[in-house]
DNA sequence: GCTGTATTAGAATAATCGTTCTAACATCCC
DNA sequence: GGGATGTTAGAACGATTATTCTAATACAGC
């Protein structure tokens, strides 16, 4: 019986593909587009140059890539943790304030990819431009969804505009993400999320 | 009578300084710090190379020239503005609105030249940290007397924490220029804002 | 017209950029 | 061992980067 086959029988070691990915996301996000070289790449990555121009194409494309890793884990990560909040309101203000801590932790804030990534790249390219839209209005979906499933139990008043909320929730979270990138006070920013989520009430 | 004296008595054009600085500006702004090159710059500014780095210094050094003249007068503006508007929410529903409509004006938004700043280089350059933080703080001072203002008058609840929603308006704001350059819709940026201001109700 | 300064266009420099190429080595299957 | 493939370190490439330098020109006051 073969193993794989069809492909490949002869190799070496095989790297892992995702986790040299997870690698080159971290180091985009940390640093940006722009300012990561093929260089810091290369000595980051653990693999050779020529494999990673043959396994993610050029620089560009492996910071595509990267960003669809980063927005596709993202907005599973935010969904999947609210589907385990049933206080909608403390389900927020708990994913916020976890937001805050993880961005926090480890020294300085990197911020959010996404949010970075709009502010350097937005308006030059209209792929990437499609993809951060998406990445946005996937987002605001998440909200969307909670916020409906607050209004269905009664939580959260029918009348309110709870489309709106959403991008709003989206909004705010991207300012905090900037903010938390010049203000490091834990403390200060979930005052800033307690104030902002009680347009709620 | 000698003219003004004591240097350049020989001189040709004298080139407007403030002018210059404001194309230098208004380029970092739409480019970020990294994308823009001293070829941009020279071919963009209207003077010479050799001019540039005699009355500017390096290229970093004209970047935070060019932030501080942003931060200035953007400060000063907003300060200006509200100053006018005697009903307080309206005068912020008005400044935001305002925000929108300037950024979205000219096809695609360059967002805000602090936010872009902070998200592309905060945490690499202690002075260039400092510079940032000083100019959240002065615009959350602005937000800080005109809800005092309106705190003074009547208008705005004795019983809100207005230190940390001057913070929350900043943080709304950061997140508006953010958005502004993935949603193009003025209406639902819009929207976004009324939700944001109803806080203060 | 001479002198001193402001200003210019553009060459020169050294470093770094993203990308491709080369030559060697490792590992698997036959 | 032979052959194919995966992987490597690092040289090589041409383009671009920020910065400095050179040589020439423009104009003010004397």
């Amino acid at each position: 019986m073969r193993k794989i086959l069809h492909r490949g029988n002869g190799a070496k070691k095989q790297f892992d593909k995702e986790k040299v990915l997870d690698k080159a996301m971290k180091l985009f996000w940390k640093k940006g587009y722009n300012a990561t070289s093929m260089e810091d790449l290369v000595s980051t990555l653990g693999i050779n140059r020529a494999r990673m121009y043959n396994t993610f194409g050029s620089k560009y494309d492996l910071f595509e890539q990267s960003l669809d890793k980063y927005t596709t884990t993202n907005a599973a990560r935010i969904a999947d943790f609210l589907y385990y909040q049933l206080n909608v309101r403390k389900g927020l203000q708990l994913l916020f304030e976890n937001l805050i801590t993880e961005v926090l932790s480890g020294g300085t804030s990197k911020g959010c990819l996404m949010v970075n990534t709009t502010t350097e790249l937005a308006n030059q390219n209209p792929t990437l431009d499609e993809r951060l839209k998406e990445s946005r209005l996937s987002l605001e979906t998440v909200f969307y969804n909670y916020l409906k499933h607050g209004v269905d139990n009664g939580q959260i008043s029918p009348y309110k505009d709870i489309k709106t909320i959403s991008a709003y929730l989206f909004t705010l979270q991207s300012g905090l993400h900037v903010n938390s990138k010049i203000n490091s006070s834990k403390e200060e920013l979930g005052k800033i999320v307690t104030a902002g989520l009680s347009i709620l009430d």
